[in-house]
DNA sequence: TGCAAGTAGTTTGTATACAAAGTATGATAG
DNA sequence: CTATCATACTTTGTATACAAACTACTTGCA
C-alpha cells in the first residue's frame, strides 16, 4: 500500500531541504575565495550589520544553536576574524567584536549576493516570485518557531 | 560601511535555511517514536514508493548524496528496515529491498504529515500558500540544480 | 547573608552533509 | 585479448546541526 501523503513529490519538507542544501552548495565556491564557510558568513553578517554583541545576542540574530555557535565564534576567533572581550559588568556574558580583518572582508563579500543570484537562470525565477517566497518563509518560520517554542 | 545585500534579513538563502532546520526539528519528535532520523524517513518514502531499486536510483530520487546515503542504508540495515541485495547481472549494483518491519512502519508514518501541517497554526498559513511555496521551490530547485550541474 | 533558581556560555555525543579519494566491476577501442 | 575509461558504490576527513549535560556567574528571595 503506497499513501500520496507520503510521496516524496508532495513532501514541502523535502523541497525546503533540497533548496537549503543547493543554496549552500552555490555559496560554497565563492566563501572558499573569502577562506569562510556558510555558517561563519551568517555570524558575519550579523556582525557586520551590529557589531560588539554578546553570544546569545548572536545566536537569536542569527538562530544558530548556542552550542554550534560557540565552535564557530572559536575558529572566528582562530582565523583573526573577531575578538572575544569579557563583558565587566556581567562575568557570564562574553561579547564578540569584529577585527580590522573582518572588516576588510566585508568589502570582498559585499559581491557575493549578486554573483550568487546571476549564478541562477533568470529565465526561470523573477524578482516577484523572489518576494512571495520571502513572505511565504516568513509566516512559515513564525508558525514553525511557534510549534518549536511551546 | 554597511550594506543593504549583506544585511540577514534580506537574505532568501537564510530564511530558507531556519525553514529546513526548523522543519526538521518538527519532525524530530515524530520520527523519534517510529525509531527512525529525517533522512532515514526521506530513503524509506521513496522505497515505500518504488521499492528494489539501486543505491544510484535512491540517490537520485531523494537527492541523498552517495556517500552519505551509504551510511543511511549501513544504519537501516542495521535496523532490519532493509535487506541489501546484489545485482547478479551488474555486480557494482546493489538492491535496496524494503523489510516486512519496514512495510509495517509504513502504516505508523502515514500520519506524520498530516500531524506536522497540525502542529503549525493554520490561522498563519494557508493551503494556496503552501502550493504557491511548492511552485516556486520547484523553480529555485530547477535553477539550483541546473547551476550545480554545469 | 546565604541559598535556590535562573542565565550565559561550553562541552560532549550523535547524526547530517558533502567533497575527494579509493575499490571493484563493466564496457569499449585498438 | 588487454589497456583504458567509465560506472556503482565505499571510505575518509571535515564541517554542520542540535540535544543534553555541565560550569560559572547573577539574581531574587527568605
Amino acid at each position: 500500500m503506497s499513501y500520496e501523503q507520503l510521496k516524496l513529490d508532495n513532501q514541502i519538507c523535502h523541497r525546503l531541504y533540497l533548496a537549503s542544501n543547493g543554496l549552500t552548495r552555490l555559496y560554497r565556491p565563492l566563501l572558499e575565495s573569502l577562506g569562510i564557510t556558510y555558517p561563519q558568513y551568517v555570524v558575519l553578517m550579523a556582525l557586520w550589520e551590529q557589531d560588539r554583541i554578546t553570544m546569545k545576542e548572536l545566536s537569536s540574530k542569527t538562530s544558530v544553536d548556542k552550542g554550534f555557535l560557540a565552535s564557530l565564534v572559536k575558529n572566528l576567533d582562530k582565523e583573526n576574524l573577531i575578538e572575544i572581550l569579557s563583558d565587566e559588568q556581567d562575568k557570564r556574558k562574553k561579547i564578540i567584536k569584529l577585527t580590522e580583518k573582518a572588516k576588510k572582508l566585508e568589502e570582498k563579500a559585499k559581491d557575493i549576493p549578486m554573483k550568487l543570484i546571476c549564478s541562477l537562470d533568470d529565465d526561470k525565477i523573477n524578482i516577484e516570485q523572489i518576494d512571495e517566497l520571502k513572505r511565504i518563509l516568513d509566516k512559515v518560520n513564525f508558525a514553525i518557531n511557534e510549534a518549536l517554542t511551546k
